[in-house]
DNA sequence: ATATGTGATGTTATACTATTACAAGGCTTT
DNA sequence: AAAGCCTTGTAATAGTATAACATCACATAT
């Protein structure tokens, strides 16, 4: 059974068409177009819970038929993290589906160092931060908070 | 008046010869060797309150009489990361003087999109966060904490 | 039905970021 | 003097990302 965003075992297939259903709905009510290389990007994202850069899911799509240049894959990226659907991992230059669509959210990130695992938890902004910025008068329009260490699976292994 | 990692002024010229003391001090009590491409680099970070990125400081100290090439820009900066003496902006693959020199912290970051300037902020770590690990039994390593948005000074600008 | 505008896709070329591997020098310890 | 360790330097290459331009499909207006 493959593992879960919250490193729980899940019915995968079930949460790729979940996952792609949604995008589906939020595309039709925004009126934007969720085209065979942005849905086939999702899907490639979807498959795997961990981070993928854009030179892997590069390489799947051009397997599939789509343009085998950069630009397609970062545009389909960059057009699924705009839309809510996708995020990406600053500290791994690369992206990962998002686990909420849909739902506005600030999301944090929990990465495994061994297995590259992602999983996504919705984070009430860091206290200390939010304080401090209104002191400063710092006006935050975006924050990004990214968690490495060891997965449940990954740490007795790591003790070995 | 050159602006703080507070925003605010400050004397300027006194704020880096005090880190640079305080990273003699803490490479002599460790046995750790800052040595003179190092301490320029350093230098270099502290000059500016925007994160530079390698190939920034990389030609500021070719032009010093250091080596050109990319290892040496990253070996001193990775030092420098390692002890302490600076931090990793990953939203912008950049590096920045760390304000706290010393002191055993977490930062979290404060990024003005428009001007560059990174202010430091101790953050305690975001309470969701580190609730949902908790449950998920992930176990946190290191946190990464970027806030972009406008500082003070570029508010004004951006609204006009 | 034609012309025009818009957005998506694709390619070329290039820029930017980062590391591996190897050579050479200084310093300390033996 | 020899061996070991750390630091610096260079060469070569790997990995990440974007700008600029051409084309196509589709919708709308004339």
């Amino acid at each position: 059974m493959p593992h879960h965003a919250d490193f729980a075992p899940h019915d995968h297939a079930a949460c790729i068409t979940t996952a792609l259903h949604a995008a589906d709905a939020a595309c039709a009510a925004r009126g934007a177009q969720l085209t065979p290389v942005r849905r086939r990007t999702l899907e490639i994202l979807l498959e795997s819970h961990a981070a993928l850069g854009a030179y892997d899911v590069l390489a799947r799509l051009a397997t599939d038929g789509f343009g085998a240049k950069p630009p397609v894959a970062y545009r389909a990226l960059n057009f699924l993290v705009d839309q809510g659907f996708a995020h990406r991992i600053e500290g791994l230059n690369a992206f990962v589906a998002c686990a909420h669509p849909g739902a506005e959210h600030t999301p944090a990130f929990m990465i495994c160092r061994t297995c590259g695992t992602v999983a996504e938890a919705d984070s009430s902004p860091g206290v200390g931060l939010r304080d401090k910025a209104a002191i400063a008068g710092f006006q935050i329009e975006q924050t990004v908070v990214e968690a490495q260490g060891l997965c449940p699976d990954c740490q007795p292994e790591a003790t070995a």
